[in-house]
RNA sequence: GGGCUUGUGGUCUAGUUGGUUAUGACGUCGCCCUUACACGGCGGAGGUCACCGGUUCGAAUCCGGUCAGGCCCA
C-alpha cells in the first residue's frame, strides 16, 4: 500500500489521464483467437472519417466499452473493434471543395489518392480521441475499408451474391442526384417542404394539372379514376402531348385522386415514384428527357441542354405564347432530395446493380435477435415491411469499392475476377482470360462503383474472420451497439448480407442507442449552434466524467438530452470518491491488514450486506445494458452507504487502537477494493488511480469482477435501522437547536434484538447511548392510526373505506388493543393482522424525556442538563 | 398523413408485475469549517406525476381520447 502521503488534496483528472494513458498498453485489449474462454465479440460501428468525433458517437463508445470492459472482467475473450467506414460522398465534396477542383479535373487515380490522404489524416484526429476517451479499443482488430484487405472482401461478397443470385444488373428507374451524378437507395433520399406552381394546362382539349411541366416531352399517358365521369368520353383514346406532338394513351388508374388538380394528371418518365408504378402497370414507353447532369435530352428538341428549372420556364412561357397555360396555384410539397447535397431528386431509369431485397428472410432474422430496447425491432419490421424496390448497389463516383466486373467489348458478355485475383480494379487492369463466350480479350471494366453500405454492412462478417466460404470462425457476433437513426440502413444492410452470405443472423443482441440531442432540447446541429463537442468536456472534466454523463444521462436506448450538471455532477463524485480513497488509506496505513479479523460490529455487517445487494444490482442491470441503474447504484453505495453513513458511524472507532477496528479496517478494505472494480468500467482512469493507491503495482482492470456475497439479512434490517436511529437522532438535534456535535446527554435505545455497536453510535451521536431489549416504561397517547394499505386493498375491496372509516372511529384503548373483529356494514368482519398501526405519542414521567419512534423502535433522550 | 416514442417539483431525471410518505441530481433556503472532503455534512421548502374520461377497494403505472414535444418515414 502506498503511502497516504503520497495522495494530492486533489484530483487531477488531467494528470491521472494522461498518466495512465502513457502506461496502459494496448496489447491488453486484443482478441485472443486461441483462447478456450468464451467469446465476446462486438460489431462495434465503424464511423465515417470526418475528423471529428461527435458527441452522439462518444455516448454509443461509452456503452460499448462498459460492456467490453464489464465482460472482460467477467472472464470474456473480448474483441472491441475499430473500424472506419471510408468510402463515400463527403470525402469527395471535401476533397472537391480543399483542392478547388472537380472530380473530373484530375484522374480516377489521383481523385482516389486525395481521397485516401484527407481521410487517413481524419482516421489520425479521431483514433486521439478514441484514445483519450479510454475505450478499450482491439487495435489488433482495426480496419480501414479503403485499404485493398477490406474491400477485397467487399469485391468477394459481392461475387459471392452474383453467384447466388442475390445481386443482378438491370435497367429499372433510380434515385438519382444529378449534382453528385450517381444513383442512390432510397435510404439516402431525405424529404424537404418546398413551395410550388400546380400548373393547369390545355392538353389535347383536357386541362391537366402538373407541377413539372418540363417533364413534357417525357410524358407516356395520361391517367384518369375510372369512376371519374368527366373523362369518361377519354377512354381508349389517344392523345396530342402539347408542344411536342407525340401520341400518348389514356389509362384508368384507381390511383389517381379526381380531387386533386383537374383529376386527370400527365404519366411522366419519370416524375415521382408514383409514375414508376403506373409506368410499370401500365406497361409503358418509356422516355428519358432528363440525362445525368440534369440537363433535357434529345426528346427535348430545342430545349435540349437545358437544366430542369430553364426548360421549366421555356416550357411555361411558350405555353403561354400558345395561350394553353390556363392558371396557377400555389402548392406546398415534399420534394425528395440528396441527402448529403440536398439537390432534389431525380428518378431516372439507368442500367444499375442492384440487390434482392427478401422481406421475409430478413424479418425472420430480425426476430432471431434480441433487441434492446425491445420496441426497436419495429422500426425494423416497419422497414422492411414497406420496401418496394431492390437495393441499387451502383453508384457513378470514384472513391468506393470498385465492382469487379468486365465486359466483353465484342459480345458484351460479363467477366469476372477470381478470388485470389482480389482486390482489382477493372477499369485498371484486365481479365487474366480472353471471354468465354466469343474469345476476346478485349474489355470495358466496369467505372460504376459500390454504395459505401456495401462495404459496411459486411463489418461483421470482417470481424468473426470471413473468407468466402461458410460460417466465418467467430459469426455470429454477440452483439452489435448502433444509433436507431440508422437501423433501416445498417442493421437492415447487415442482416440481408448476413442471410445472404451464411444464412444465419449476424449477431445475437443488438443495443440501439439514442441520439444526443443539444441542451435545448433539439437534435445539434450547426444552424442552431448547439452543437457540443466531447473534446470540449475532455478539457474541462475529463474523459471519466464524460463517461459517466453517457452512462446516466439516460436510460439506455432513450434520447438523451446533453446536460452540463450531469458531468459536474460526475466531477463531483469523483472529488468525493477521491476523498474516500484518501480516508481509506489512511486508516488502513495505520495498522497492517488483518484480512481475517472477525466482523462482529452491526455497522461493519451492515455494509458488507449492503455491498453485497449493490454487487448483485450492479451486475444484474450491466448484463441488462442498464448503466444508469448501475452507475446510479455504485455511486449512492459509496457517497451515501460508505461515505455519509459508514465511515461516519465507524470514525470514532478507526480513531482508537484496539480489536474492535480491525474488523472496521477489513469492512472498510472489502468496500473500498469492491469500489474500484465495480467503478473500473465506467471510469476506467479513476478506477485505475484509486486502485493503485490500494494495490500499488497492480491494474484494477486485470481484476476479476467483484464476487462478494454476503448473506447476513439481519445485519441489513438492524443496520438500516441504525442509520436511521442515528438520521433521527440528527434531525432532533437539527429541530431542537444543537449543533450536530453538540454533546446530546443520555440516549436510550429500546429495540426488539441485542445490538452490537461497540460503541459506535454514542461517538457518533456524541451522547450516552444505552441499547436496551426490555420494554420502555412510557406512558403512551395515541394520536393517530397509520393503514397498511397494501394489507387492506387486497382484504376489503371495496369496504377499505368503510374499515378505515370505522376503525378511525374506535377509541384510543381499542386502537391500541384492536378487537379480533369489527363490524362493517352490518356483519361481523375479522381485522387482519398488520392493517394499521397507532400513532404513539410517549410520555415519560410528565415531560422530561423527548421520545423518537423508528419503526418499533422506540428512543428516549434526556438532555443533559 | 403513417409508425415509434416522450410528457413527473424552477431545470433535467428514476419509477420493474398497479399498493402506505413518488427517486436522484442541479438550483434554492437554514444550520454546521466535527483530525477524508465547504467541489463537504445535516436539515427544510418546492409536485393535483400534460389534460379529460374509463377499469379498480386503490392508477405516475393499465385502457381510450385530447393537447404538446421528439425521432424516423410517406
Amino acid at each position: 500500500m502506498a503511502s497516504s502521503q503520497d495522495l494530492p488534496k486533489n484530483y487531477d483528472f488531467a494528470e491521472v489521464e494522461e498518466r495512465w494513458r502513457s502506461i496502459w498498453r494496448d496489447e491488453d485489449h486484443y482478441f485472443d483467437k486461441k483462447s478456450k474462454k468464451p467469446q465476446f465479440v462486438i460489431d462495434t460501428p465503424p464511423p465515417y472519417p470526418t475528423g471529428n468525433f461527435h458527441i452522439g458517437n462518444a455516448l454509443n463508445w461509452c456503452y460499448i466499452d462498459f460492456f467490453a470492459r464489464y465482460k472482460r472482467m467477467k472472464g470474456f475473450n473480448v474483441m472491441f473493434p475499430q473500424g472506419w467506414d471510408c468510402h463515400g460522398l463527403p470525402t469527395e465534396v471535401k476533397v472537391e471543395e480543399i483542392n478547388h477542383i472537380t472530380k473530373n479535373d484530375v484522374s480516377r487515380e489521383e481523385f482516389r489518392r486525395l481521397c485516401r490522404e484527407l481521410t487517413e489524416k481524419n482516421i489520425g484526429l479521431m483514433r486521439i480521441t478514441l484514445r483519450k476517451m479510454a475505450f478499450s479499443t482491439d487495435w489488433s482488430n482495426e480496419y480501414v475499408t479503403m485499404q485493398p484487405k477490406y474491400y477485397g472482401k467487399t469485391q468477394l461478397s459481392f461475387l459471392r451474391m452474383l453467384a447466388s443470385g442475390y445481386i443482378y444488373q438491370s435497367e429499372h428507374p433510380v434515385n438519382y442526384c444529378t449534382r453528385c451524378e450517381t444513383a442512390i437507395a432510397f435510404a439516402e433520399v431525405s424529404y424537404e417542404d418546398r413551395e410550388t406552381h400546380l400548373n393547369f394546362f390545355d392538353f389535347d382539349g383536357v386541362e391537366i394539372a402538373t407541377t413539372r411541366p418540363e417533364l413534357l416531352a417525357a410524358c407516356v399517358a395520361i391517367a384518369v379514376h375510372p369512376d371519374d365521369e368527366r373523362y369518361r368520353a377519354l377512354k381508349g383514346r389517344t392523345m396530342k402531348v402539347p408542344l411536342f406532338c407525340h401520341d400518348v394513351p389514356v389509362v384508368l388508374d384507381e390511383a389517381v385522386d379526381p380531387a386533386f388538380g383537374s383529376g386527370a394528371v400527365m404519366i411522366c418518365t419519370f416524375g415521382d415514384k408514383q409514375d414508376v408504378h403506373w409506368w410499370k402497370q401500365h406497361n409503358l414507353s418509356l422516355r428519358k428527357a432528363i440525362d445525368r447532369q440534369g440537363r433535357m435530352t434529345e426528346i427535348a428538341g430545342k430545349y435540349k441542354g437545358l437544366n430542369t428549372t430553364e426548360c421549366r420556364a421555356a416550357i411555361l412561357a411558350e405555353m403561354k405564347a400558345q395561350d394553353i397555360l390556363k392558371r396557377q396555384e400555389k402548392l406546398a410539397q415534399r420534394v425528395g432530395t440528396c441527402w448529403r447535397c440536398k439537390t432534389p431528386i431525380e428518378i431516372l431509369s439507368e442500367r444499375q446493380w442492384f440487390v434482392k431485397i427478401k422481406p421475409a428472410e430478413i424479418a425472420d432474422a430480425a426476430h432471431k435477435i434480441a433487441w434492446y430496447p425491445e420496441h426497436m425491432l419495429l422500426r425494423m419490421e416497419n422497414w422492411v415491411e414497406q420496401m418496394e424496390w431492390d437495393w441499387c448497389i451502383s453508384r457513378q463516383r470514384i472513391f468506393a469499392t470498385p465492382i469487379p466486373v468486365w465486359f466483353c467489348k465484342k459480345c458484351g458478355e460479363i467477366a469476372l475476377p477470381e478470388d485470389k485475383d482480389l482486390p482489382v480494379d477493372p477499369t485498371q487492369v484486365n481479365p487474366k482470360h480472353p471471354c468465354k463466350k466469343c474469345g476476346s480479350t478485349e474489355f470495358d471494366g466496369e467505372v460504376d462503383v459500390l454504395d459505401t453500405w456495401m462495404d459496411s454492412s459486411i463489418s461483421v462478417l470482417n470481424v468473426t474472420g470471413w473468407d468466402g466460404s461458410g460460417t466465418p470462425p467467430f459469426f455470429p457476433a454477440q452483439i452489435r451497439p448502433q444509433g436507431h437513426d440508422i437501423i433501416r440502413t445498417w442493421a437492415f444492410y447487415t442482416i440481408l448480407r448476413s442471410v445472404a452470405l451464411t444464412g444465419q443472423k449476424p449477431w445475437n443482441e443488438i443495443l440501439v442507442n439514442g441520439m444526443v440531442l443539444g441542451e435545448d432540447g433539439f437534435k445539434m446541429s450547426k444552424s442552431r449552434g448547439n452543437i457540443i463537442v466531447p473534446e470540449e468536456i475532455l478539457v474541462k472534466y475529463g474523459a471519466d466524467a464524460l463517461r459517466q454523463w453517457g452512462a446516466m444521462g439516460a436510460a439506455t436506448g432513450s434520447d438523451i438530452m446533453f446536460n452540463w450538471n450531469d458531468v459536474v455532477a460526475a466531477s463531483r463524485f469523483q472529488t468525493k470518491m477521491w476523498n474516500i480513497t484518501k480516508f481509506a488509506l489512511i486508516q488502513l496505513e495505520k495498522e497492517g491488514l488483518e484480512t481475517d479479523a472477525q466482523i462482529t460490529a452491526l455497522a461493519d455487517r451492515w455494509l458488507l450486506v449492503r455491498l453485497s445487494d449493490t454487487v448483485e444490482l450492479v451486475s444484474d442491470a450491466l448484463e441488462a445494458y442498464q448503466f444508469d441503474v448501475a452507475l446510479k447504484a455504485i455511486r449512492e453505495f459509496a457517497w451515501e452507504v460508505l461515505a455519509d453513513n459508514y465511515i461516519e458511524l465507524v470514525k470514532g472507532r478507526l480513531y482508537k487502537s484496539d480489536e474492535s477496528r480491525k474488523g472496521a479496517c477489513l469492512a472498510l478494505h472489502t468496500a473500498f477494493d469492491a469500489l474500484c472494480r465495480l467503478l473500473a468500467p465506467f471510469t476506467p482512469y479513476f478506477a485505475e488511480e484509486c486502485y493503485s493507491h490500494l494495490s500499488p503495482g497492480s491494474s484494477v482492470h486485470k481484476q476479476p469482477w467483484v464476487a462478494f456475497t454476503y448473506d447476513d439479512d439481519a445485519a441489513r434490517i438492524e443496520g438500516n435501522l441504525l442509520v436511521q436511529v442515528v438520521a433521527e437522532v440528527r434531525k432532533y438535534k437539527h429541530d431542537t437547536g444543537l449543533a450536530l456535535n453538540a454533546p446530546l446527554g443520555k440516549v436510550t435505545i429500546y429495540a426488539p434484538h441485542t445490538v452490537n455497536d461497540e460503541g459506535d453510535t454514542g461517538r457518533t451521536l456524541n451522547a450516552d447511548v444505552h441499547w436496551r431489549t426490555d420494554a420502555a416504561k412510557l406512558d403512551r397517547v395515541i394520536t393517530g392510526i397509520d393503514f397498511n394499505r397494501s394489507v387492506i386493498g387486497p382484504t376489503f375491496r371495496k369496504q377499505a373505506q368503510a374499515f378505515m372509516a370505522a376503525i378511525t372511529a374506535l377509541s384510543p384503548e381499542q386502537m391500541a388493543n384492536p378487537p379480533k373483529t369489527i363490524m362493517l356494514e352490518g356483519t361481523e368482519t375479522a381485522v387482519p393482522e398488520n392493517a394499521f398501526t397507532p400513532k404513539y405519542s410517549y410520555m415519560e414521567e410528565g415531560a422530561k424525556v423527548d421520545v423518537i419512534t423508528v419503526g418499533d423502535v422506540i428512543l428516549t433522550i434526556a438532555k443533559s442538563a
